[in-house]
DNA sequence: GTAACATGAGACCGATCGGTCGCATCTTAA
DNA sequence: TTAAGATGCGACCGATCGGTCTCATGTTAC
């Protein structure tokens, strides 16, 4: 529940940004019983970024297993993006969030932002290997830069969609994504 | 110089991570020197962002007016975005460290960010509008959603490579640009 | 019933936060 | 030479920071 509640105030306001009181405020809880769980704010920082990314990650993921080929898989992957996030974590992406928010600070952070990432990118190159060898993608293509690029796209529109207040520049790259799949078709 | 030399500081540790005391050293001036030129850190946080805006955005734009064609334009632009940034401003981007950043809290920061937003995919969407008129790129694309998936591969493209502390994403993602904007031509 | 443990409250800590202000010093122009 | 303005120092402010500790109150097992 601690980790629940802390996940979307770090998410939106950031480490540095986030104090143990909006913690306190968030979750009920005194001082006291907040540090009873966790030893710092640094390690329920990465609980709480471990929860939102895993509830992130399901979101993105849903319904996957049950598409009859791989290259719907990937489609149904960039309409999972595109969807509305779990609305319990408002903050946008907390991968973009946390790797911007620690790529020159706490190693901590960082270094579960990279495992998410990590598991994101093979979690897509996986697919796109297994489209290959269906034969619905042409056997050439680079399954991880085809990841990197699709990755890359999402979360840069993440960044300006959140900006901008608007969902437009994600729907426009996930359309540019999903022709861009197509066109890779053998 | 007061802003040139806190632009390092908040691009690499967020606004709410940067404390006086850090631009105090950064800048070798007492609390008293930097107050009486900024009525406040967020004045300070605000002018940095601009400079900083100011040298990136000057940096992917260089060499572009002594392009032959519009289209040389935007390939040499993507060169330039992944060449090695200003060595006098570390911590990468500062649209999107400021837009993450800002965008569920500072007001004024945030601001910013948009407009920097804006005059980046306005200039990008106007070489493109050119290269139409030039006959370079196939009059039926929609300038302005060919920009926005451009800033958006290369700015999650800057997030991957600075997370993964490998240039490899921002090549990658600039590799299959150019090659999306070959497929544009007529 | 009671001993052992788990949980949380909240006073307290030193350090640091962003910000103010009076004063000394420097620069400039007449 | 000197008056006026610009600049910067650094002590100081109250508030808040992350973190600790003691003590009271559950809860559970025997």
């Amino acid at each position: 529940m601690i980790v629940e509640r802390s996940a979307p105030v770090f998410n939106q306001r950031g480490y540095a940004g986030t104090s143990m009181s909006e913690l306190m405020a968030a979750t009920g809880l005194e001082k006291g019983g907040l540090y009873r769980h966790f030893e710092s704010k640094e390690s329920l920082a990465a609980a709480a970024f471990d929860y939102a990314w895993e509830e992130v990650f399901n979101h993105r993921m849903r319904g996957l297993e049950a598409c009859e080929t791989s290259l719907e898989k990937l489609l149904l992957f960039l309409d999972n993006f595109v969807e509305n996030p779990p609305r319990n974590l408002p903050g946008g992406c907390p991968l973009l969030n946390t790797a911007v928010d620690s790529d020159d600070g706490d190693p901590v952070l960082r270094a579960r932002a990279g495992a998410a990432l990590d598991q994101l990118r093979n979690s897509l190159t996986e697919i796109i290997c297994q489209a290959q060898i269906n034969g619905e993608l042409r056997e050439e293509i680079d399954g991880g830069a085809v990841s990197v690029i699709m990755i890359s796209a999402l979360e840069g529109a993440v960044m300006m969609s959140r900006l901008k207040k608007s969902r437009e520049p994600l729907r426009k790259v996930a359309e540019h994504l999903k022709q861009y799949l197509r066109s890779l078709r053998p």
